[in-house]
DNA sequence: CCCCAGGGCCATA
DNA sequence: TATGGCCATGGG
């Protein structure tokens, strides 16, 4: 970490710096940035090696303080790219603020959260395992397994005396001990799906770019849920949160019935046209009304 | 002790 | 196609 960078992103309109942070910083036990009252830390994969991020606002910009032994401008570029994405920086929502400012029961959310991005999960690996990982388990337990798995195997960086962790490379995960992973808790069929899941990526089976150059949505959908341990929610999650799709529901999803459920009165476990009709008022931006619907239910799901 | 968590797979009918 | 059991643990 020799030597530092600063790099600065405008502010596009209806975004909110303040939101993203609250949105990171849920109560839960998060082992992959680190946060202050105005800022966060993470580290970064980049092409010409690792390198550890702090982000925080200055006036009407972005700024990001590259930390790195070697700072070439293929970096600066990927912090660019990889701040924008994981903020979902680039896109207008406007049209989405008027669907939601016309709509009598939920137009109090541009409110609420005024300038809330979906924030994003760029490693597909991540997504994935993540999406594992959090299957029918309550967050806050999925967040101690994830935390295991990540001091366990996953690289890190030490810095000002704190240590930032990456997500474990699927070489390193499909290489763990069973045993390591079921004294972490970890349910046999969660392991084995995470298996499967690291030498799919191993193989070059699966990876972002195979997803993008899938021909339709619904390509895509069967690409993932074909992987064992992916099924309907995952693939949408995944699409949501990685490939930044913004037409994704997350059908199954307990947290999106309890919402739904609560707003509109509705069934506990509301049937796929009670979700249907929930958003077909937001057709494009089904995404977006799906994350805003999860902040309803508070910090913590 | 019960039920349910940001599900999905498998066996059965 | 639909339904029930199972998974592992923790919180309510």
């Amino acid at each position: 970490m020799k030597e530092v960078q600063k790099i600065k992103i405008a502010l596009p309109v209806l975004f909110s710096f303040q939101q993203t942070l609250s949105f990171l910083d849920r109560g839960f036990d998060e082992c992959l940035y680190v946060l202050t009252n105005n800022s966060v830390a993470k580290r970064i994969e980049l092409s010409d090696g690792e390198g550890v991020i702090r982000i925080s606002q200055v006036k009407k910009w972005l700024e990001v303080i590259l930390y790195k032994d070697k700072i070439t401008r293929r970096d600066v570029n990927e912090v660019r790219a990889f701040v924008i994405d994981w903020f979902d920086m680039d896109r207008d929502i406007k049209p989405f603020y008027a669907l939601l400012k016309k709509h009598k029961i939920l137009n109090h959310l541009v409110y609420d959260y005024f300038g809330s991005r979906l924030i994003g999960i760029p490693n597909l690996f991540e997504a994935l395992c993540w999406a594992i990982i959090g299957q029918q388990i309550n967050l806050t337990f999925a967040y101690k397994l994830k935390r295991a798995l990540v001091e366990e195997c996953g690289e890190k960086t030490r810095f000002e005396d704190q240590v930032y962790y990456a997500f474990p490379s699927p070489k390193s995960l499909f290489n763990m001990d069973r045993d390591v992973l079921v004294k972490m808790k970890f349910s046999r069929q969660k392991i084995m799906y995470l298996y499967t899941i690291s030498n799919a990526f191993i193989n070059n089976d699966i990876s972002k770019s195979l997803l993008q150059n899938c021909k339709s949505k619904q390509a895509r959908i069967e690409k993932l849920t074909d992987i064992k341990g992916i099924g309907i929610w995952s693939a949408n999650y995944v699409l949501m949160k990685c490939l930044r799709d913004v037409s994704c529901i997350t059908y199954g999803d307990s947290g999106l019935n309890k919402a739904i459920y609560i707003l509109f009165a509705t069934d506990k476990k509301p049937s796929k046209e009670a979700i249907d009709s929930v958003f077909k008022d937001f057709k494009g931006w089904e995404s977006y009304l799906n994350f805003y619907l999860w902040k309803t239910l508070g910090s913590r799901l």
